[in-house]
DNA sequence: GGATTGTTGGGAAAAAGTGGGATAATTTTC
DNA sequence: GAAAATTATCCCACTTTTTCCCAACAATCC
């Protein structure tokens, strides 16, 4: 299960540096794509194959859903960590999420999400705002 | 049941001391992770895995939702205290909860709370304003 | 009062991150 | 079709960060 929020920089040619701690998780090759929330999506070629499954699989007649298999299936990139830990992320996927220097990389179970500063900013935000004007009734009893 | 607060002053390294009244409780291993409040929480790990199993199981279809997992399972990270009965906090951690030299560690039941002085501070502040103002009706009682 | 235990800060060695440069490959133009 | 230029990939070196260990100071106990 991967987890943990590092802050990477990406440099002037688009590659970026995988923090050494999930480097043996990530190594060999990766499935990038975008996600319609905004970020991109980094999958070890093993966890991708489920999920490229299930988004197949949806009734595709829907176009909001044929919209979401076109972000999903369509920017589905194939790629590998160079020799010194990094990735190369393409002008069209650093485009869709609007990545420039700084990138927040946060585990979230079989995936990374990549961030711009000013997403991870709102998705920061957005929770916090949950918590503090309207906190779902499914929570009840998670804080002490 | 962990209580008390705590006042403990972080190192220019990020070296957090634990009071030795706690550190039985957490010796070994630790999870740390950011909470929509603007603290960090501070599990034992046994006391950390029904927190993750619950925020797992909600419905993340709610983009508000989402946003609480990506913080509470994103910021997760695994630490263990030293020889000198420190724990290292990581620079994403810190810059989350604005924490510089002065910590407030506030024990909360099956966890502690980390809290940078201002955001201790009005804490304080919205508990007393409470009372003051607008006491909820599900106080009724508490006060003799 | 001395000794032992706990706390804090610093320093050195190792590892990781960053950037540049060179070589190879591909594309475009003449 | 060939040559030149631009783009991409790989490799190496330097800088910064991290981690581990030790020493000095403080506090407490005997």
């Amino acid at each position: 299960m991967f987890s943990g929020a590092s802050l990477l920089s990406m440099d002037a040619k688009g590659r970026l540096a995988i923090p050494t701690r999930h480097r043996d998780a990530l190594s060999g090759e990766i499935v990038v794509t975008a996600d319609p929330s905004g970020c991109l999506l980094l999958f070890p070629t093993p966890a991708w194959q489920p999920f490229e499954a299930r988004v197949s699989a949806l009734p595709n007649l829907n176009p909001r859903i044929k919209a979401l298999q076109r972000l999903w299936l369509g920017y589905r990139t194939d790629t590998e960590v160079d020799g010194a830990g990094r990735i190369l992320l393409s002008p069209e996927l650093r485009d869709y999420a609007k990545l420039d220097r700084k990138i927040h990389m946060i585990g979230q179970g079989d995936r990374f999400e990549m961030w711009s500063e000013e997403g991870w900013k709102e998705v920061i935000e957005l929770a916090k705002s949950t918590m503090r004007d309207a906190p779902p009734a499914e929570l009840a009893g998670l804080s002490v």
